[in-house]
DNA sequence: ATTCCGTTGCTCGTGTGATAACCACGTTGT
DNA sequence: ACAACGTGGTTATCACACGAGCAACGGAAT
């Protein structure tokens, strides 16, 4: 019950590449290094926001990674279901098949509860009001 | 990101152990039978429940399984840490040493708001208003 | 002695976290 | 053109931990 260290890197990433200036495209190595990730790790945990179309990439000199989007548009909850697939609380709550007590089991109904209200949370706030807010954070820290 | 097995036989058990008549006392192999959990199994998920004082036992002829509580003071995050310790979405929500970027991550807050409604959630409901509801859940499906 | 539960240790499979070798592509200098 | 170089892309592999489950033996109550 716990997010990968995959995950948590990934929403980095894109926070990072949120805080650079519009299009610029960032090393791999400079993510690495700003973000505490192995580039080797980071090659694989980029893939996944690629695919999702979080993240494009260029190859060559000059090459690098940039959002492929406006971060307004990216949630908590895209990254996450980019590296670890659609989230569920309990089995019975992806394939309905899965457990036949489903048509009467109270509990099913609270793990389904519990998922929606965590998924609002994971929605609610897109990645360029988290930079406005980290930004804010560091101001009040001083 | 998904809980456990144990953790699913365990709410079973206690929603079935609720069900019975106040005070009565299960043997093992029919919490099984009705529950679809294999013994050896069942053997080693039942220990947390009775250490986290939810469930209490009885060795020797005519021993078995009971509630240690009344069912209204039990709630599912109350199993759910006898099974799987604290509820924990990501790292650096347990221990606070855990994330050097605590004071300002943005992130950091939303993941406590999504573990804050979802804890909100489990104990929403104890094990009483369960089992009314799933009485009520199959009477309307006849 | 019998019938229960308790404890311990084990297996087996899968997923996480991480590394490395090699491949494919773009850019740039010639 | 084209070769060299600098990037990311793909794939295979690894150690390790954890989840899920099994079995054997020990200990208490009757």
């Amino acid at each position: 019950m716990v997010i990968t260290r995959a995950t948590e890197y990934a929403i980095r990433t894109v926070v990072f590449l949120a805080q650079q200036p519009k299009d610029e495209i960032v090393l791999k190595k400079d993510i690495c290094r700003t973000q505490d990730v192995t580039p080797a790790f980071l090659t694989k945990i980029l893939q996944p926001l690629i695919k999702a179309g979080i993240v494009s990439s260029q190859r060559g000199v000059g090459g690098g990674f940039l959002l492929a989007k406006d971060p307004s548009e990216i949630t908590l909850l895209d990254i996450f279901q980019a590296e670890e697939g659609q989230l569920k609380l309990n089995y019975c709550l992806l394939d309905s098949e899965a457990c036949h007590r489903d048509n009467y089991c109270s509990v099913h109904e609270v793990w389904h509860e519990a998922q929606d209200k965590m998924i609002r949370v994971l929605t609610k706030y897109n990645i360029t009001e988290l930079v406005r807010r980290e930004k804010e954070n560091l101001k009040n820290s001083n």
